[in-house]
DNA sequence: TGGTTAGTTAGCTGTCAAGTTAACTAAGTT
DNA sequence: AACTTAGTTAACTTGACAGCTAACTAACCA
């Protein structure tokens, strides 16, 4: 297995939680800390705390100290990379329809001995 | 819980296989048996037909019959709503940025009395 | 009808992840 | 020094999931 294949692997399977797709969404607005961020989830501190290591080792997110604060930031690079995954099968497959569209045309256009007896 | 959010739970967690994975590349290159879709993988006929049911239930494949052969094919919704929702956690991301910046351009071009002493 | 090909279902095992409570660390406050 | 605030770590329970083998269905072939 790939270092790759292991980014994607634990980026995919972090976003699949509804609970950190929240806290990522709200990352995106700004930092916060943890309490922060637990705030509108009816779930115990831990909890959390759990999700947002989660984020932070697949490389969706980063912590620094500030006192006795951990603010959390959201970093673009690992959503990036889902996101290039996602866009590269999406290209793949709309290729392959231009192709045959293509395809299609020139049949239309000009059709051979050999299509036009098929 | 939404069904949007379950869409999006489903479809991120079979894309936290790399197996899956492969299987939604080669299928983007267009459609595929079973048994054609298992040739790459060591594993069992039994395991890929578990991961492709995974891939169904989530919208990303579709399966028709023709003869004994079960032929997948790609379904681009799914694979459209994941990447939807990263895109708008980098346009959130990104717009925040372009706000900042924006901000001290006008800071600079004309500091108010409250900002230049601050 | 008996065999082959294509694929699924059932039942099992091992692993991992989500959530909990309780106990801890570390920094700031009085 | 004692207390509060912010957060993590540990230990546990529960549930889901990946993989296997064995047994099954369904369609075609001889």
């Amino acid at each position: 297995m790939t270092v790759v294949q292991e980014q994607l692997d634990s980026t995919f399977a972090a976003l699949a939680d509804p609970t950190r797709r929240a806290i990522v969404a709200r990352l995106a607005r700004g930092d916060a800390t943890v309490n922060e961020l637990a705030a509108p989830f009816a779930m115990t501190l831990p909890g959390v705390s759990k999700h947002l290591k989660v984020l932070e080792r697949c490389g969706l997110i980063s912590r620094t100290r500030h006192a006795q604060f951990r603010p959390c930031h959201l970093e673009r690079a690992a959503l990036d990379s889902a996101a290039s995954w996602i866009e590269e099968s999406r290209r793949v497959w709309t290729e392959r329809f231009d192709k045959l569209d293509e395809h299609l045309r020139d049949l239309q256009a000009k059709p051979s001995q050999d299509e036009a007896t098929q």
